[in-house]
RNA sequence: GGUCUGUUGGUGAAGUGGCUUAACACACUGCCCUCUCAAGGCAGCAUUCACGGAUUCGAAUUCCGUACAGACUACCA
């Protein structure tokens, strides 16, 4: 074809572009950055929900551009119209706010660089579509499903690349009568590029957290259009970075085979790349082996997951901070005072292999988080998340503001504050008993053990609740000589056959008779908070 | 099948040629302490970095091969 026939294709094909290139380009002007300033973006496709890798690439993101004072933007991919979820960009958008992941710019709030949605952006990849065409750069195919299962199949079976590429690229040439005479017939097509590639020849891929990466280039034509006139996630992706003028890309590592696609379009369009930063997914380690986390296997992989389970978002940061550079633990440690943004990220950091998703450390982060709160903190986040899961608990805790506070500030504020909660839903587990309607319902509480009643009896008629903890503890061991129980655990090992028990032994006894439980904070708070009357009337209750 | 990536203790991992007798955290075990449990303190927990070879005075760190694992190989992103 020679140009004045491309022209007549281009607008045969893509009758109502009538901007140029250079006037869409120069809608896009270069942004103004400080040195060394990141752009980076979030690019989630609406499928239906956030997943915590969608999470980390978002955090990734947001760390980044925010560290080098740079802009973090959002665009919605959504070229897959049959993917397309309702109400997934909303969901989108209110997992980014409950975490305080907050753009500067993009699809849920404004800036000079959108639309920031693809299927808004029809018009400007098709813009570059038919300048490719003009050009001879691209070209329409016409081949059928059929054909194509056909030609890989053969590869497949010669052990050859796969692929339209080569002699397989049967519509690379077509005249435009050939090609007037398919479209006239009504038959669909997809638009191709024309890869100058050369299979002998390999790209470096300088990849920020991975290094450098040695890869084929790439030979296949393929598909920039899809039938719909929409485009792929390849072609759309190196326009919409170029023109956002973005200068990192952070995507998952199962990107990087598809790099030398990417490269060579930007290469054909004239375009600087971005530089490229793949992370690793995250995995999960099941039966010894490793695989990638999994919507369907794992609760976990869904950020809604956490909201519902009680973990706080800060944790989850937390988490993830770790997960990314794995010295942020040691120094959140010695730093814990101040934010996870003070901390330096950085991609060299970052781990290269897959990370396992380890809900232990999780765990262990939530109960540190937890340990650092304020009573009064811990009560207004968990009134929250009651009223959202739990009603009943939620008018429980209302109501009793000032004791749920006071039972969550024993063994808060001093060096060793108490570490038993790990997330809202364990304010419930903990402090349930505090509360007569939830003690003597609960079925799973302590009631098996053989208790010394006549001890509990008496040492319940000098308990009073006006004693000091002092006072308190003088009277424990009072009970305990006069019932020949050690008064010092150190006692009683130096001379067990001397005691029925020691002093511990006592505190035990009362601690689940009263509590249901094994493990309280500070028996004597407890007990305080529940007053005289009460405690008496849980012994009675045991007894029976 | 092809291309790329990875493989360090019970776990997550640090570590890119000598300061590593392999950091740190979690878990586990023991001891101590405190009014019990928990928490906390202390101590223990890989003579060794998948395996085999090579380079080097010297390798977990570089190179080659093997094994295993993962990702990709769509008109999905």
């Amino acid at each position: 074809m020679n140009e004045e026939e491309r022209r007549e294709l281009a607008d045969l094909l893509l009758p109502n572009i009538t901007t140029t290139r250079d006037e869409i380009e120069a809608r896009y002007p270069a942004r103004k950055l400080k040195e060394g300033a990141k752009v980076t973006r979030f690019a989630p496709s609406p499928t239906g929900f956030m997943h915590i890798g969608n999470l980390e690439s978002a955090f990734l993101d947001y760390i980044f551009a925010i560290q080098s004072d740079g802009y973090f933007y959002v665009r919605l991919e959504d070229t897959d119209q049959e993917r397309y979820v309702e109400k997934a960009d909303q969901l989108i958008q209110e997992t980014l706010v409950n975490y305080g992941i907050m753009p500067n710019e993009g699809a849920f709030s404004s800036g000079e660089y959108g639309p920031y949605v693809q299927s808004k952006r029809q018009e400007i990849y098709q813009i570059y579509i038919k300048d490719l065409l003009i050009h001879g750069l691209a070209y329409p195919c016409f081949m059928s499903k059929e054909e194509l299962q056909e030609i890989r199949e053969g590869q497949e079976l010669r052990k050859e690349a796969i692929g339209v590429y080569g002699h397989y690229a049967v519509d690379r040439d077509l005249s435009l009568e050939e090609i007037k005479k398919h479209l006239s017939q009504g038959d669909s097509y997809v638009i191709r590029i024309k890869s100058p590639g050369d299979m002998n020849k390999q790209v470096i891929l300088h990849d920020l957290i991975k290094g450098d990466i040695t890869l084929p280039e790439n030979i296949i034509d393929e598909v920039i259009m899809k039938k719909d006139g929409l485009p792929t996630y390849h072609f759309a992706h190196v326009i919409d970075d170029h023109l956002m003028h973005t200068t990192v890309v952070i995507r998952g590592d199962e990107w990087i085979p598809s790099y030398p696609k990417h490269l060579q379009l930007c290469q054909i369009l004239g375009f600087k790349t971005s530089k490229y930063a793949h992370y690793a997914p995250l995995t999960k380690k099941e039966n010894g082996n490793v695989r990638k986390l999994s919507k369907r296997k794992d609760p976990e992989f869904s950020v809604s997951y956490y909201d519902e389970a009680g973990i706080p978002v800060e944790a989850v940061k937390l988490f993830l901070a770790t997960i990314i550079n794995t010295n942020f633990e040691e120094w959140y440690l010695q730093n814990s005072d101040k934010s996870y943004l003070d901390f330096p990220f950085s991609f060299k950091k970052m781990p290269t292999g897959g990370t396992l998703f380890d809900t232990e450390k999780l765990n262990n982060i939530c109960r540190t988080y937890f340990s650092r709160l304020k009573a009064e903190e811990i009560y207004d986040d968990g009134l929250k998340f009651y009223q959202k899961y739990d009603e009943e608990f939620y008018q429980i805790m209302l109501a009793n503001k000032e004791k749920v506070i006071c039972f969550l500030d024993i063994e808060r504020n001093g060096k060793r504050p108490r570490k038993d909660i790990a997330t809202y839903k364990d304010i419930k587990k903990e402090c349930s008993y505090i509360f007569s309607d939830l003690f003597y319902q609960d079925e799973t509480s302590v009631r098996e053990k053989e208790v010394d009643f006549d001890l509990l009896n008496q040492y319940m008629e000098v308990y009073s609740d006006s004693d000091s903890q002092d006072e308190w503890y003088q009277k424990i061991q009072l009970l305990a000589s006069n019932h020949s129980y050690a008064k010092s655990v150190k006692e009683y090992k130096n001379t067990p056959d001397v005691y029925k028990g020691h002093i511990g032994d006592i505190c035990e006894a009362l601690r689940y008779v009263v509590t249901g439980k094994t493990q309280t904070p500070n028996l004597y708070d407890i007990l305080k908070i529940l007053g005289k009357d009460e405690i008496k009337k849980r012994i009675n209750f045991y007894q029976k």
